[in-house]
DNA sequence: CCCTATTGACCACGCTTGTAGTCAGAAGTA
DNA sequence: TACTTCTGACTACAAGCGTGGTCAATAGGG
């Protein structure tokens, strides 16, 4: 499984959440902030099948889009390159980061108890 | 403050543990497991001079490099980018998916629930 | 029936990244 | 002094990435 580029990223976001559009839907769910011409969209998902992250069926004379690959283990992958590349593996160094600058929510504290208790059994 | 490769970020590592080194020295330190040839570590302080993250001090015909930016504060921004990226700016999900995949140990575990104890504060 | 909009296929292009090679000068070595 | 070695400066080059253009076929609107 190949390497996912932040904006191909985007794009496997949209077909995560709603598999099976086409480009044209594709390029208008990431019409909010995301300003990419049509074109754009098409070439990564031309990638991205050629990378083998999404399968195609084709619907007349276009095609529709499916994940290829399963989001969650694409992140837990994800979560882990990144915290050997940049904190060396120790993932506590990573969450104090967060807090400290990202200011965790209360919300986030109380869920993260919640798994570090479930974790300890 | 532009983006650092990983290769980079490597580099920089070890100039964040030991401050003022010549290339020849980042390249023997780095030497462990880590097989680039002397030019390509030279080209990577140079680019990383070029982007502002290093600086260097002239020492007779050679250059001492030094760290221009603060890890935590680097490590703390590209882990908020990481989750913004991937996470769309949650973190509890990502310490599940660590939790899941890369198997926190105790002491991991440990750690978290003294870092968060001190957040509620 | 003709024109326009849309689609996939293919192409372009400049920037970054990983990976070094070349070159000319200085410094140490025989 | 002549040779090897090390250094920075500059150059190279293919792959990946972000961004979008061209083209030929087709489907839909008037």
């Amino acid at each position: 499984m190949m390497q996912i580029s932040a904006a191909e990223l985007e794009v496997m976001g949209v077909l995560w959440e709603t598999p099976g559009l086409a480009a044209s839907d594709v390029h208008e769910k990431l019409g909010d902030g995301r300003d990419w011409n049509v074109r754009t969209v098409k070439t990564f998902l031309a990638r991205l099948v050629e990378k083998g992250a999404l399968t195609t069926s084709e619907d007349g004379r276009r095609y529709l889009y499916f994940p290829a690959i399963d989001e969650a283990e694409y992140k837990a992958k994800a979560a882990g390159q990144f915290v050997d590349r940049v904190f060396s593996g120790r993932a506590a160094p990573l969450v104090a980061h967060l807090a400290d600058t990202r200011g965790l929510t209360n919300d986030d504290i109380a869920e993260l108890e919640k798994l570090l208790g479930e974790l300890k059994k």
